[in-house]
DNA sequence: ACCCAGGAAGCTC
DNA sequence: GAGCTTCATGGG
C-alpha cells in the first residue's frame, strides 16, 4: 500500500462526480478501471492511499490533477455568490485526466442517457472486448483498446448487444474513420488514435474543437468533454441539460436558453478555466436537494 | 402509458 | 442558422 500527502483534495467528489464511470466502492475502497489499469484508492484527511496494477505516484498525481494549483483555479472561477456556492458544495473535485480514447467512446455513448445506463453500457463493451486484468483479489476488464474493438465482424451489432442503441453506430464509424487513416500508413490503430490525439492537443481550442466535430456522434457537447475530461483543454465548458438549466436558473433569472448560448456564457464569464466551473455547477445541481 | 436521460444528425423553413 | 424529429433503451 502506497500512501502520498495531498491538499484540496476530495476523492469521492472527484470519483463520483459523473466525469468517469467505470469504478465501484467496496468496503470503503474506489476500485476504478482507467484504460486497462486498475486504481485501488482511499482518502483519509489529507492522506490519499493507493495501489496500481501498474505504475506508481506519478501516474496518481497526473491522473487526479492533483499537481494543478487548485487555490488558483478557485480564485479565477469565482466570479460571483452563484458559482462560489457550487464550489462549496464540491470542493475539493478535481479533473480527472482520463485515457483520451476511453473518453471518447464514453461520451460517445452518453448522448440522450444516463451516467448508471453509460456505466452499465461501458462494463459491457469492456467485458466483450477487453481482457482480464486484476489486482489483487479484485478482477476487471481493461477498457478495450481500437484493435480489440475492430477484431469483430461487425462493431456496430456488437455495440448494439451491449444496450448502446442507436449510439452504437455513431461510434463505430468514429472508431473506423479514425483507424482508417492509419490502415494505409500501417499504423496500427492505437498509433492512429494517438496521432489523432496528440495532434488534436497541440492545435488551440477553437481548432481542436472543431476538428473533433468532424467525428460521427460527437457534437458541441462531447467535443467540450473530450477536450476538458482527456486533452487538458481547460477552457472547454461542457453544456448538458443540467448545466443549461443551472445557467438559466442563476444567470438569466430561469429564462429558457439555449445550450449553445449558455456554453458561450460560461466560456466568457469562467475563462481559462471554464471547466472547473461546469464540473462544481453539475455538482451542485445535481445534487438530491438543499442545493444551498 | 408517459417521460426523460451528460445529444447528435438530418431534415425543414 | 434556429427549430423540429428521429434515433434505442432502461428506469422512474
Amino acid at each position: 500500500m502506497r500512501k502520498i500527502r495531498i491538499r484540496d483534495f476530495d476523492l469521492k467528489k472527484t470519483v463520483e462526480c459523473g466525469q468517469i464511470f467505470r469504478w465501484e466502492k467496496i468496503s470503503g475502497w474506489y476500485f476504478i478501471t482507467a484504460g486497462d489499469r486498475i486504481i485501488k484508492a482511499r482518502q483519509e484527511g489529507n492522506f490519499l492511499f493507493y495501489e496500481l496494477s501498474k505504475g506508481g505516484a506519478g501516474f496518481i498525481r497526473n491522473y487526479f490533477s492533483l499537481g494543478e494549483d487548485y487555490k488558483k483555479i478557485i480564485s479565477g472561477i469565482k466570479k460571483d455568490e452563484k458559482i462560489g456556492k457550487a464550489i462549496k458544495s464540491a470542493y475539493g473535485l478535481r479533473l480527472i485526466k482520463q485515457e483520451p480514447f476511453e473518453c471518447m467512446v464514453s461520451y460517445i455513448s452518453s448522448s440522450a442517457s444516463n451516467i448508471p445506463r453509460i456505466r452499465r453500457n461501458m462494463n459491457s463493451l469492456s467485458r466483450r472486448f477487453g481482457h482480464k486484468i486484476k489486482l489483487g483479489n479484485y478482477t476487471s476488464y481493461s477498457f478495450p483498446s481500437p484493435e480489440e474493438m475492430l477484431k469483430c465482424e461487425d462493431l456496430e451489432k456488437e455495440a448494439r448487444n451491449c444496450g448502446l442503441g442507436f449510439r452504437a453506430r455513431f461510434y463505430s464509424k468514429a472508431i473506423a474513420a479514425i483507424a482508417e487513416v492509419s490502415a494505409e500508413e500501417k499504423l496500427s490503430a492505437s498509433q492512429s488514435f494517438e496521432n489523432y490525439f496528440s495532434w488534436l492537443r497541440r492545435m488551440n481550442y477553437p481548432d481542436a474543437k472543431m476538428e473533433l466535430m468532424n467525428i460521427s456522434g460527437v457534437g458541441s457537447k462531447v467535443a467540450n468533454c473530450i477536450l476538458a475530461f482527456s486533452l487538458g483543454f481547460k477552457e472547454a465548458f461542457p453544456t448538458d441539460v443540467w448545466i443549461r438549466r443551472a445557467i438559466a436558473e442563476l444567470y438569466f433569472s430561469q429564462k429558457n436558453i439555449s445550450a449553445k448560448d449558455a456554453e458561450r456564457f460560461g466560456r466568457e464569464y469562467f475563462g481559462q478555466d471554464a471547466a472547473y466551473a461546469q464540473e462544481f455547477l453539475y455538482y451542485w445541481r445535481r445534487q438530491p436537494k438543499a442545493k444551498d
